[in-house]
DNA sequence: GAGGATGATTACAT
DNA sequence: ATGTAATCATCCTC
């Protein structure tokens, strides 16, 4: 029965007019924005047209069963009415004999159903799977986003509020935000040495922005963190936007000790230099001074990832953070070694 | 066309 | 629920 009723909404089963229509629409409401108009609809005649095969193939193995089902059943009451000649043969027996050969042939249904229920199914994700139709974010948002990221690579992990201010920013989804920081997190720690020229970059951009704002001191003294002022989105255009990154960066400074004063940009600065006066380089700096994921990362040592604190604190880091930047509590238990893994 | 970059999905962990 | 890691499918650059 369910497989009937899936069949139908497929539009495989069911009327024969419009056959596939309900799918494509289904096709059509689940491709979501983003795509041209007129590739949905090459796609969907495309999507038509195969389910329509399968909708050919469905039918014309159905009838075949059901020729066959009849036939088998002429073929037992022919035998059933010659050997009433020879015993007697109740009306009953005759039905369970019908009844048999009908069940039989019901099951070889139900499989045919099942495998054409899957067929539809590969269909439909073949041509529903949104990598099929991954398209890149615009230039545009893509800094927004790695500016967001540099800007607080000591916790890269954005609140829900932030992931939604980016998303109105970027125009794209929530859930577009969580892949990107998600793929994001994972690619720059496979890739440190080359995140760092990006990471330099941007740590780049933030300091020139911080000089503009320094020569025209106007930020609303209210959005501040008392120890970061703000950090202005030179792309954005609006600087007052990442107030939860400001908090955040205020909870990095409290674990640096001597940088708890610092100007974030200048200490997202120091931060990509660091990052690249250790990089090939024995200069390292003392864990207590800066422990941020750089010397972890940059080692590569994997005893270095061990030590310090357990894949507990990178795990319990992640969700406390919307929550630290909402309560304002400063985290004096190292919390910034999301790459310690 | 090859290979890297990138967005999305999946499995699994916490 | 949210994160990581691996992987897929596509885009993009050479």
């Amino acid at each position: 029965m369910r497989l009937d009723n899936m069949l139908i909404a497929e539009g495989v089963a069911g009327p024969e007019k419009g056959g596939g229509s309900a799918a494509a629409a289904a096709a059509a409401a689940a491709s979501g924005g983003g795509l041209g108009q007129q590739e949905n609809a090459i796609e969907h005649s495309d999507y038509r047209a195969k389910l329509a095969q399968i909708r050919q193939i469905y039918h014309t193995e159905l009838e075949k069963y059901e020729q066959a089902c009849n036939e088998f059943t002429t073929h037992v009451m022919n035998l059933l009415r010659e050997q009433s000649r020879t015993r007697p043969i109740a009306p009953k027996e005759i039905d369970r004999m019908v009844n048999i050969i009908h069940r039989k042939f019901n099951a070889i249904q139900v499989q045919l159903k099942q495998s054409t229920c899957e067929a539809v199914m590969i269909l439909r994700s073949r041509f529903l799977d949104a990598r099929r139709k991954r398209r890149n974010f615009s230039k545009q948002a893509t800094e927004i986003l790695n500016e967001y990221f540099y800007s607080h690579l000591s916790n890269p992990y954005p609140s829900e509020e932030a992931k939604e201010e980016l998303a109105r920013k970027c125009s794209i989804t929530v859930a577009q935000v969580s892949n990107w920081f998600g793929n994001k997190r994972i690619r720059y720690k496979k890739n440190i040495g080359k995140a760092q020229e990006e990471a330099n970059l941007y740590a780049a951009k933030n300091a020139a922005a911080a000089d503009s704002v320094s020569a025209a001191p106007h930020m609303p003294a209210g959005d501040q963190h008392p120890s970061a002022p703000g950090t202005p989105t030179p792309t954005s255009g609006s600087g007052g936007n990442y107030n939860m990154m400001n908090q955040q960066d205020g909870y990095m400074n409290m674990q640096n000790g001597d940088s708890y004063n610092m100007p974030t940009q200048v200490a997202n600065m120091r931060q990509g230099m660091s990052q690249t006066g250790n990089y090939g380089n024995d200069n390292h700096m003392p864990h207590t001074q800066n422990p941020s994921m750089y010397d972890h990362a940059e080692s590569g040592n994997a005893e270095r990832m061990n030590s310090g604190s357990d894949t507990h604190s990178q795990h319990n880091s992640p969700p406390g953070e919307s929550e630290r930047s909402a309560s304002g509590h400063s985290n004096e238990e190292g919390g910034n070694n999301w790459s310690n893994v």
